[in-house]
DNA sequence: CCATACATGGCATCTAGTGTCATCATACGG
DNA sequence: CCGTATGATGACACTAGATGCCATGTATGG
């Protein structure tokens, strides 16, 4: 990390870098595979890790399970920001590394969707656990990328939560309900007669009473339904 | 594409290539750049195209842009499959590729979150917009993978309109909403009191009535609202 | 003390990718 | 019609990541 930062990925040999780590080339390239993994080498372990977890996790709800997981991932970085920051940098720089991270929060991303589509591949369940992976994955990069920009304020873990609640909280409650055997239905704030299921989102001041987002529902559900 | 699918993509060199193509090694590099290149060349034109697409189109409904975007990407891949269907084969063969074009997918990713975020890089409507781009690619993949599974059938239009707007039905109408100061909320089916904002999801039967998705929704808010 | 298994290092080699220069075709001005 | 400038092409050399092969330690077990 020190050779990559003083004097740029690309210039920095394997020769320079089994020199610096006192061993031979060859050795080098037996332990890490190749010059990309040298950087992203505990990468791979933390990976075995959620997998292990998500695995061994019940199945009782999936969404806060995948929840806890990237709250694992996120927990990582922090943990170790000599080298996560300088690598955030390295990997800003560099197209080449920008595009293996990319790939490994694809992996992630791979994972969660496996394991909220409960093994489907087609139909609603395993697009709703598509989409709201992809979602987890953003927020979590979200939330990762501002405190990279800025590792010496304290961790943001209060936003983290509140960024996989906020991304969690529709799709999740889509992904609990029971199957629907065939036809989509989406709709944002009103309802699509031609499908066999419809979606309502609301969203209100916290502070409003229940009567007051039951009146505004009502308004928006139009005339047909009073 | 030939020469990579009879005899691999690894073994296959660029001098292979350049004799198939009647070209020197040194012009094919000056053409494509890399090996990689030359199977996503075409990729990259269509990618400006959207970009160029999202600048021109007009800021009054994005979350549509953004979904007519997709759509291009989705028609032009489902307009070659002689292109698409064997390099989609080669992709999930070779890591390499299958980075590559996760790397590819992301751009666009970035490009709708750009969009959708109006530039901003912060705070929920940045949030709001990175997860909803992830969700867009998500749902365009998952339709996109099935067909390439089965590019005899015919192309799932349906199929992905359905998903766009299954996607786009609850996080686009987050989106519509104006922006919150501070503070993030979440919440599935119910309400947070500790943040300023609420988000409420209902999922009911297309035939269900106005009255009895009310009905629903106000025992579901609980007692000290209804 | 010996034998086997494993890690390391040195060496050769392959291949992607780049810089450099010569060559050739084409277009343009006199 | 000719000389010239420009751009594409090709040949060559070189760098560096990555792999295969073999020799040399080094530890473990009988």
């Amino acid at each position: 990390m020190r050779l990559f930062s003083e004097a740029g990925y690309e210039a920095t040999t394997m020769d320079d870098i089994a020199a610096a780590a006192g061993m031979s080339r060859r050795s080098l390239f037996r332990r890490f595979g190749s010059k990309e993994d040298i950087l992203f080498a505990e990468h791979d372990d933390l990976f075995e890790t959620v997998e292990r977890f998500l695995e061994a996790a019940p199945d009782d709800d999936p969404v806060a399970t995948v929840r806890s997981a990237a709250r694992m991932v996120f927990q990582e970085y922090v943990r170790s920001p000599e080298i996560t920051v300088p690598r955030f940098r390295l990997v800003r720089a560099v197209p080449r590394l920008r595009d293996r991270e990319i790939a490994m929060t694809a992996r992630y991303q791979a994972a969660f969707s496996r394991f909220l589509g409960r093994g489907e591949t087609a139909g609603r369940r395993a697009l709703t656990g598509e989409a709201l992976a992809a979602s987890v994955i953003a927020a979590h990069n979200h939330v990762l990328r501002s405190w990279l920009h800025a590792p010496q304020e304290p961790v943001p873990w209060r936003r983290f939560d509140e960024a996989m609640a906020f991304v969690t909280g529709s799709l999740g409650a889509l992904l609990r309900e029971p199957p629907v055997p065939e036809g989509d239905a989406g709709g944002a704030g009103g309802r699509d007669a031609a499908a066999q299921e419809s979606v309502l989102v609301a969203v209100y001041p916290a502070a409003a009473s229940g009567a007051d987002v039951l009146s505004r529902i009502r308004s928006a559900l139009g005339p047909e339904g009073g």
